[in-house]
RNA sequence: GCCCGCGUAGCUCAGUGGAUAGAGCGUCCGCCUCCGGAGCGGAAGGCCGAAGGUUCGAAUCCUUUCGCGGGCACCA
């Protein structure tokens, strides 16, 4: 018996009750789902509900009298073994073991589809994410929303979405100007213009311009005139920048379906399509020689300029066309992973959504996560390019590794701001909590092997009855409430929580494999009871494995 | 000034109205005569920033306030 199978019982004694006239309610008035969880104490019960306090006052009853009445009804479900009310009318419910160890039997035969929902069936999910500019790698800031992103697309795409992982490269614009003309400048031996990028990298990447053009047999891009000069490293610049990030990407695990190129936009006329649109929409106005978005008509501070009084156009000109790219692309769903310093765009991003008649927050959604402070010695750094005090995705990658930096970075509410501690990434690595969650699995691994050695085969038994241990009950419990983890992980697109959910799991199994013994001992018989507690091990394996792969981290076999 | 996020154990952080607020790391005490001790058991450590409110019940929701971070361009 799962929770979810509990839940529908649940559902049904109420509803027979509200249809017998016990309970004085409207069918209408019941939750479609009854929310049932895990209660922090273990004689508690196996699980709990607090549905009789909500429903209680609703039919005239009292929260208790109406529990008490809900749980006579209940304790004749098979499978249930006891169902008690406590304080003020919770539903403290224990399973029968037969019933609950099923579930073991359901998570070794789903294998890697365990887990798997359809709580996001249907939809058609465009994820953007990094979409830092190329103008240098990426650094600790965005390898935040690489881990967080990727993650998310996995689990978005396990409760059952279509998902594209979309990578915006900025290529266009006065960065990408800057960009180019540091190039230039590094590459004639002259200092870093205003406002531009004075990093180690910025010469390589000059040096590979003119190794790239000698190559080509083109001339030396340092002779041509300036205006001509910058072009050329602008557009070899930005190709070689696109494929380190890329290559960075890949070895940090993340590869996107989409790099999408802003200056496409510009090129292909898109652009002044998406313009036309909002003008034929009435969304448009020119003021003071620039051309106005109305966005105050859904809820921005201000209207926005879409194209300059220069007749440049604006980024948010760009920003327009995309959107509209995408949902002609079919993707019902648009979200934008942004940094916090982007939280300004929010507003003029889903009054735009409604400019163009879509639904802001459903069609378009934008998520903020917050930025990442790294620490040295325990005190804030700023990080500068010119003082090479910047942590790149390379640097995290070759300290710690792609498993703990992946984790570290996906464990947390991207809500909460991060701190990093390079010192204490650098050596302590035993203090990542991926390693006990990495380890739990390899232990799993390791019981298979001594199980099977010792001539123990899951085929050759599974009696659920037997799983009556404390440690087992709390083992299993614990593995049923991972299809529901991932599902309220996409819905509410929050990654850390099967990261939580994992440690959380690790520790039932780490406690459990202390109390309760698979290999048999020495040339003691094989029984159902080593058997049975094979399957268990065994779920619990896949479980971690499933979980750990959604973090986009190895499971090892062995440490 | 206005907008957003965050203030929870010594540190880094979980906890989208429930029962005695949790984990990892750090500190202290135990456990290798049998599955790997990267583990387990136990202890210490908290006025959940503060004050009001909502209700059977608030770390969680509302208001106010203090502190920290971020944002308020015809930059991208």
């Amino acid at each position: 018996m799962t929770p979810a199978s509990l839940s529908d019982a649940l559902h049904a004694a109420l509803t027979d009750a509200v249809a017998d006239g016990t309970f004085a309610l409207d069918p209408a008035d019941l939750p479609t789902t009854v929310h049932v969880e895990r209660p922090r104490q273990r004689e508690h019960g196996d699980w709990a509900t607090n549905i009789a306090m909500q429903l209680g006052k609703k039919a005239g009853m009292a929260p208790r009298a109406f529990a008490e009445e809900l749980a006579r009804r209940l304790a004749a479900v098979p499978g249930v073994s006891a169902v008690d009310v406590a304080g003020p009318g919770f539903l403290n419910i224990t399973l029968l073991a037969s019933a609950a160890g099923e579930l073991v039997r359901t998570a070794v035969e789903a294998g890697a589809a365990f887990g798997r929902g359809d709580a996001l069936a249907g939809e058609s999910i465009n994820l953007e994410f990094v979409s830092a500019n190329p103008t240098g790698p990426i650094h600790i800031g965005g390898v935040r929303w690489a881990a967080v992103g990727d993650s998310l697309a996995r689990i978005m795409q396990a409760a059952g979405a279509k998902v594209a992982r979309e990578y915006y490269f900025n290529d266009h614009g006065g960065q990408i100007d800057r960009f180019a003309q540091s190039l230039l400048a590094a590459a004639r031996g002259q200092d870093a213009p205003e406002d531009g990028y004075g990093g180690a990298y910025i010469s390589e990447i000059a040096d590979q311009v003119i190794a790239g053009a000698a190559t080509a047999g083109r001339p030396d891009p340092r002779t041509l005139p300036d205006d001509e000069a910058q072009e050329a490293f602008r557009a070899a610049g930005v190709d070689l920048m696109f494929a380190e990030i890329k290559a960075s990407l890949h070895a940090f695990g993340v590869d996107f379906d989409v790099y999408f190129h802003e200056n496409s936009l510009h090129d292909s006329g898109a652009v002044d399509r998406a313009i036309a649109r909002l003008r034929a929409l009435g969304r448009i106005y020119e003021k003071d020689a620039a051309t106005w978005l109305r966005t105050t008509d859904f809820g921005d501070d201000k209207d926005r300029v879409i194209i300059k009084s220069d007749g440049e156009a604006a980024y948010i000109a760009a920003d327009l066309a995309y959107y509209l790219d995408k949902r002609e692309r079919g993707f019902d769903r648009v979200i934008i992973m942004l940094g916090a310093d982007h939280h300004g765009y929010v507003g003029r991003m889903m009054a735009m959504c409604a400019a163009f008649g879509d639904t802001p927050w459903t069609n378009l959604e934008i998520l903020i996560g917050q930025m990442v402070n790294l620490l040295k010695d325990g005190q804030p750094v700023r990080m500068s390019k010119r003082a090479g005090t910047v942590v790149t995705i390379d640097d995290l990658v070759d300290a710690v590794g792609v498993d703990a930096a992946r984790y570290s970075l996906a464990r947390s509410s991207t809500d909460s701001m991060l701190d990093i501690d390079l010192d204490l990434l650098t050596k302590a690595t035993n203090e990542n909590p991926v390693f006990y969650v990495q380890y739990a699995h390899a232990r799993t691994a390791n019981v298979a092997r001594n199980a099977a050695d010792a001539g123990v085969r899951r085929a050759d038994g599974f009696d659920a009855s037997l799983l009556d241990h404390v440690a087992e009950s709390v083992l299993i419990g614990a593995l049923s409430e991972y299809p529901r983890v991932v599902a309220q992980a996409a819905e509410l697109r929050e990654p850390h929580r099967v990261a939580r959910y994992l440690e959380m799991l690790a520790g039932s199994y780490h406690k459990w494999y202390d109390q309760c013994r698979v290999a048999p001992f020495g040339d003691e018989e094989v029984t159902d009871l080593h058997r049975t507690r094979l399957w268990l091990n065994d779920a619990t394996r896949q479980v971690l494995a499933n979980g750990l792969g959604l973090l986009g981290v190895s499971a090892p076999e062995r440490m």
